[in-house]
DNA sequence: TCAAATCATTCAATGCATGAATGATTCGCA
DNA sequence: TGCGAATCATTCATGCATTGAATGATTTGA
């Protein structure tokens, strides 16, 4: 047992994932940049995809959010073409959200920057490691209610 | 492999580290917000508890923030009596930054915090996955450049 | 010795996110 | 059937963290 010298605080889970999450988001967010996209808006049509909301206010809570927050990104969503905002006909108050063609093919085009972003961030990993750490992540999601990619939504 | 459904988006290291982070970090942050600090004031105590940056502008670059919010992070943990700040002889210019034995116990406390939070953020995870997750992030920090659990600093 | 560089600090500006207020619609109940 | 309360989306003002530019003090190098 070698490591000796930092505190408790370094080694937590808590403390250590928030900091390297907030560097992951800003490398993500460089990447996506170019499509006029922040990592909520792909949050946003990642839930969608996942067919696990569909009004404004289930976004709102599926991804812990303002429900104000989801009419601006909603919105930029839009004028991008990526999604429809569709009134429920059996309830009038509710606007459904779906992601259009062109929304599934920016989703497609983050997918390959996120992954190229994991290629440069997890460099360091070997393809075992990093598949247990996605695993891990995986089980830490599901328990936070978060679309899980181990989740069939179908 | 029944694993099918979501895009490579939502299975990235990159966008889970980043969806979870925010989440840990508003876990944490409230947990420490009865002693009136924020993550970054705890992250700034880690830096100096880890011998990485004595100056204020070594601080910033550690942790990858502007020079100027190290001004007012310094300023509440100053306020607080968790650190001293100090012109260096050599060079008046710097201020020396360390923390006081007050800030020694506060840290000691956001240890604690740190790790009753984690047992109720990864309360899913057995001990032995919680080492593996937290061997694989400190991999991932010692490539930031982060003060890393695993190096001794003297 | 003096101009340029360096460090800390202040200050104004930016951007993300929230909560309260508003309007439209639906629901429950007398 | 009708009316008040609840629900959803939206707008707006506000708060808060963070940044970059401007300022002042000190050091460095020529």
């Amino acid at each position: 047992m070698l490591s000796v010298a930092l505190g408790k605080v370094n080694s937590s889970v808590v403390f250590r994932l928030g900091v390297l999450g907030a560097m992951a988001t800003d490398l993500f967010a460089a990447r996506i940049e170019a499509h006029e996209l922040k990592p909520k808006h792909v949050g946003l049509m990642v839930v969608l995809d996942a067919g696990r909301a569909s009004s404004q206010l289930e976004i709102a809570g599926v991804m812990g959010v303002a429900p104000s927050l989801v009419v601006a990104l909603a919105d930029r969503l839009q004028k991008l073409g990526a999604i429809e905002r569709v009134r429920d006909p059996a309830d009038r108050r509710r606007q459904v959200l779906t992601l259009t063609e062109h929304g599934r093919e920016l989703l497609a085009v983050c997918e390959e920057l996120a992954q190229s972003a994991d290629a440069e961030f997890a460099a360091d990993l070997t393809a075992a490691e990093s598949a247990v750490l996605t695993g891990l992540l995986d089980r830490l999601a599901a328990r936070q209610g978060l679309p899980s990619a181990s989740n069939d939504p179908k």
